[in-house]
RNA sequence: GGAGGAGUGCCCGAGUGGCUAAAGGGGACGGACUGUAAAUCCGUUGGCUAAGCCUACGUUGGUUCGAAUCCAACCUCCUCCA
């Protein structure tokens, strides 16, 4: 395993020198060998996301990140999407069984996360990166074909071996043959995506290990192919938590799951601790840049928490939306800054049929339900207009709007919203 | 196949007939402090039209005035034996 960050003067190319200074290395399947093919030429490199949800979230941005870094050193990058893998689901690391998705959902799930990626890689030109769907081919294969095609180079006895299934095994929980055979439809799609885009390495979280690993023996078998593997660390704060949960949810990439504003938030609210390691990890500044700006104590460094939200936002939503969270976060949070644009829009009707202010709560989404709205008026988090209630029968009433019908509400110092009436 | 043990709220975990919407811890949220940080302290943490009602301790039935707690069957997991 390779320690992040640390320079690696005895690497040859330069491509893995970058991805092990930014902390996106924990492990490579011959290290050697793939710093030698990478500082003979461009290759072409692969990620998969399988469509279990309608966006991806801050987790994918690790392999993104390296993808778009080789990407500017010279290679081609492949983003796959799992529309035929996530019909069988990856029984990785996991306990019992994912609940499986419909065609339906499925499609609709591709098509958000083909959103979010086309925001990472450039597709443009002929050298673009691209985009395919594994569906393509693995729901092309015959049964028997496939067999005796693919089952015929995988033992059981390799395929029980791997720490991702192991657990499941030991528990005695039920690992049905459909999710054992993920690991297959995975290494199938490396030696496909070898073949049609002569495709030679493959990025991953840390618990695809598994999975790719048996992509570059399937390559070597199969086709003689030397394949390469790498593995992104997976994302921890500071505390060693697992990372990516807010009080509203998993931080997505997709803007109609978070606003951009959400997401600058979410890496504003950065621990001291971890602002180093994500600048170097979440944003493309030069690594001084990324020193210097590690140095500072105390409040300096709330700069340099900006600094990482404004650039990451740029990656994920573009410049523009960054650039106008900036400058919100800063209106919200410097002083008696509001919102200027309303973040939510009621029906006029509701205010003449009475609105309460814990049902507004709800309908917002700063609470799941009543009695949790309650909760918050009565500890005193709940601001209207700047002005804190504690009166859970609080009406709305036209009085309480403010210039152009707006009303400004806030839980908690952080959570603000402008309701607009119309 | 045989014997024993276990399944509790977001998670861990106490609870062996009424005082139990269920101890304690973690997490989460709110408040204080601060730097929109960390640490610390305080509070909250099933739902509802909040007086009251409803739903909850693997599942389904049963005993009882009353069950997370007792009984039966079933499901799942753990340990030991074969």
């Amino acid at each position: 395993m390779l320690e992040a960050g640390k320079p690696a003067t005895r690497l040859k190319s330069e491509t893995l020198q970058v991805l092990l200074e930014r902390g996106l290395v924990n492990q490579a399947s011959d290290l050697e060998a793939l710093d030698a093919r990478l500082a003979e030429g461009p290759v072409t490199v692969y990620a998969g996301f399988d469509a279990t949800a309608g966006s991806l979230h801050v987790g994918h941005l690790m392999p993104l990140m390296a993808m778009r870094w080789m990407q500017k050193l010279g290679h081609r990058p492949i983003a796959v999407l799992g529309g035929g893998t996530t019909q069988v689901g990856d029984p990785s690391f996991r306990n019992e069984a994912r609940p499986l998705l419909n065609d339906l959902q499925i499609s609709a799930n591709v098509a958000g996360i083909r959103r979010c990626i086309d925001r990472l890689v450039d597709m443009s030109g002929e050298d673009g990166a691209i985009m395919v769907d594994n569906a393509e081919w693995l729901t092309e294969f015959r049964f028997l074909e496939f067999l005796r095609d693919y089952g015929s180079q995988f033992t059981v006895n390799r395929m029980v071996t791997f720490e991702s299934v192991k657990s499941r095994l030991e528990a005695q929980s039920p690992l049905t043959v459909l999710e054992f055979c993920y690991m297959m439809l995975q290494a199938v799609d490396f030696l496909e995506l070898s073949r049609r885009y002569n495709c030679e390495m493959q990025i991953g979280g840390s618990d695809q290990w598994g999975n790719i690993v048996n992509g570059i023996e399937l390559g070597r078998k199969a086709d003689g192919r030397k394949l390469h593997g790498l593995t992104v660390p997976l994302l921890t704060t500071a505390g060693g938590a697992k990372m990516g949960k807010t009080a509203a949810g998993a931080v997505w990439l997709h803007p109609e799951h978070l606003s951009p504003f959400g997401f600058w938030q979410f890496w504003r609210n950065t621990a001291d601790a971890d602002v180093g390691r994500f600048l170097r990890l979440f944003t493309e500044l030069p690594i001084n840049e990324v020193e210097r700006l590690s140095l500072l104590q105390g409040n300096e460094l709330n700069e340099a928490k900006k600094i990482l939200s404004t650039q990451v936002t740029a990656i994920v939503h573009g410049a523009e939306e960054a650039r106008t969270a900036l400058e919100q976060g800063e209106a919200l949070f410097s002083g008696d800054g509001d919102l200027t644009d309303p973040t939510h829009v009621l029906p006029r009707e509701c205010l003449s049929e009475g609105l309460g202010l814990l049902e507004l709560l709800v309908r917002i989404g700063f609470a799941d339900t009543n009695g949790e709205a309650r909760r918050l008026v009565e500890g005193g988090g709940v601001r209207l207009n700047r002005q804190v209630i504690e009166d859970v029968r609080r009406q709305i009433s036209v009085g309480d709007l403010q210039a152009e019908d707006r009303l400004a509400v806030a839980v908690g110092k952080r959570r603000k919203a402008l309701v607009g009436f119309s």
